[in-house]
DNA sequence: AAGTGGTCTAGACCACGCA
DNA sequence: GCGTGGTCTAGACCACTTG
C-alpha cells in the first residue's frame, strides 16, 4: 500500500524531524501540551504506532515528556535541568551548579587548526571566541575559553552567550556532548581569576557539545578549581 | 482477553526478565544466536511485537546485539569493548585502555560506615575489600580500593577480582556506574605504587557500580596519575 | 529462496489524571 | 466520565544476510 520509495528514511524518523522542527522553531512552545497521538496520525497521514515510536523518540532526546494520563508536554530547554545537563561540576550533596558569569569577552577570526579539528571547519571558516568566568554566587568556578561556530550563530549578541540559550535562539537542538579530563596546575593568570595560589591542583576540561543532528556546535576549554566544596559527577551507562 | 491481575508488570518486561535470566545463568551462550521472535513469542505465549519490545530492551542493555537479516546473539559481557566500559581512562588517541592487575590483596570484613553508605548495606553485612594496583603494560595506571557485598560474591577466588568477570560468574547483568571525581596530590605510599614523585596531581575516583535490578555492587576508589599519556573520557547525553 | 530483524498498520483494552 | 498515554495483539510487507 505505502509506496516508500528506495531511499527514504523510516516513517517514524521522518515524522520525529517534522515535529523537532515545530519545538525548535518555537511553533510549539515550551511547557504546553502538542496534539495527541491519533491527532498527530491523521494529520502525518500515519498509524498511531508509528506517531508513538517517534514521540517516544523524542523523549529519550529530551525535547518533551510524556505522561500517562496528562499528555505530551514541550521541554523548556533552558530550564536549569536541561540547561546545565553539559556540566558535570556539582555541590558535594550532588546538586547541580546554575551558575553566572562574569567578564565576558567576545571576538570573531578565523578559526585556529585546534578549532578546526574540534569543531570539524574548514581552515576559512570564522569562529566566535569567548572568554568568561564562570561563579556559584560569588565563588569563582570555572576560567572558560569557548569557540563556536560562526557560521551556526549570526548575529551573536554580547549578553547571551551560553550554549544552552543560544542554541534555542538559533533553532538548534542540543544533543550530547564528550568531555576529555586532565589534572593540572594552576598558572598565574587563571588561579588570579579563580582567586586561589598558584599552583593549586585543578581539572582541564575539554568540552566539545553535538546538536542531536550531529553538527558540532560547541568547544570549550575550563579551567576548575573543585577545593573540597565541588565535585565532578558523571554516570556511566 | 488478557487476564493480567493487579500488580503485575508488563509483559515485555516479565519476558525481558526471564530472557535476562537465561543470559545470566549460561544457558545462552555469549557470541550465539538466540530463538528468532516469532519462536520466542510462541514460547511465551505473547505476541511478536512484546517480544520485540523485550529484546530491544536487552539490545539498550547490552545484553545482546540484533543484525537484520542474521539474528539476535549474546554479547561476550567479558570482551574488551564491554568489561571495561566502566572504566574512563584512555590513551590520548581514545583507545581504552584492557589494564592488567598487580599486588592483589584481598580480605573480607564487616563493612565499615561509607561502605553502608555507598553500597547500600547494614551494619552487620560483610564485604570483600581488593587492594590492588592497576597496570597499562609495565606502567602503573590506577591505585585501587574495592568493596564488594560479600552477600553478592560467596567463594570469591583470589585469582580473578575484576568485577566484570566477577559479576558473571555470579550470574549478575552490571547496568550503569556513577563515578564523582576530585583533584588530589599523591601521598608517599601512592606515589611510590605509581612510581611518580609524592605530590604529583592525581585524579580520585570514587564509582559505584550498579547491576541492572539497581543493586549496588561495587565501590571503588581509584588513585590515578595520568600524565601526558592519558585522558578522562566521558559522555554526557 | 528462505529466514531474520525492521517498519508499519489497525484496533483493543488498561492505567492514570482531571474535572 | 472522558481523554490521555501505556500495553498488547495480529498481521502485512520490507531490507538485509546467507545458502
Amino acid at each position: 500500500m505505502n509506496s516508500r520509495s528506495f531511499f527514504t528514511r523510516p516513517l517514524y524518523l521522518q515524522l520525529r524531524d517534522a515535529l523537532a522542527s515545530r519545538v525548535a522553531s518555537g511553533q510549539w512552545k515550551p511547557g504546553l501540551a502538542i496534539p495527541n497521538e491519533s491527532d498527530l496520525a491523521r494529520e502525518f497521514g500515519v498509524s498511531a504506532g508509528t506517531t508513538r515510536k517517534a514521540l517516544d523518540l523524542m523523549e529519550a532526546e529530551r525535547l518533551v515528556t510524556r505522561r500517562q494520563g496528562r499528555g505530551t508536554f514541550v521541554n523548556d530547554q533552558t530550564a536549569n535541568d536541561l540547561a546545565f545537563r553539559f556540566c558535570n561540576i556539582r555541590t558535594l550533596d550532588g546538586r547541580r551548579v546554575p551558575g553566572q558569569f562574569m567578564e565576558v569577552r567576545i571576538a570573531e577570526a578565523q578559526a585556529n587548526e585546534a578549532e578546526c579539528g574540534r569543531l570539524s571547519l574548514g581552515e576559512n571558516d570564522r569562529v566566535h571566541r569567548i572568554h568568561r568566568l564562570r561563579m556559584d554566587g560569588v565563588r569563582p568556578l570555572i576560567v572558560e575559553e569557548v569557540s563556536l561556530p560562526a557560521a551556526l550563530f549570526p548575529n551573536l549578541s554580547d549578553k547571551i552567550t551560553h550554549i544552552v540559550a543560544l542554541a534555542h535562539q538559533h533553532g538548534i537542538i542540543l544533543g550530547r556532548a564528550e568531555e576529555r579530563i586532565w589534572t593540572g596546575v594552576a598558572a598565574p593568570t587563571v588561579a588570579k581569576r579563580l582567586s586561589i595560589p598558584s599552583n593549586s591542583p585543578i581539572l582541564r576540561l575539554d568540552r566539545v557539545t553535538h546538536a542531536l543532528d550531529g553538527r558540532r556546535v560547541e568547544w570549550r576549554i575550563g579551567h576548575c578549581y573543585l577545593g573540597d566544596e565541588y565535585m565532578y559527577l558523571t554516570e556511566i551507562k
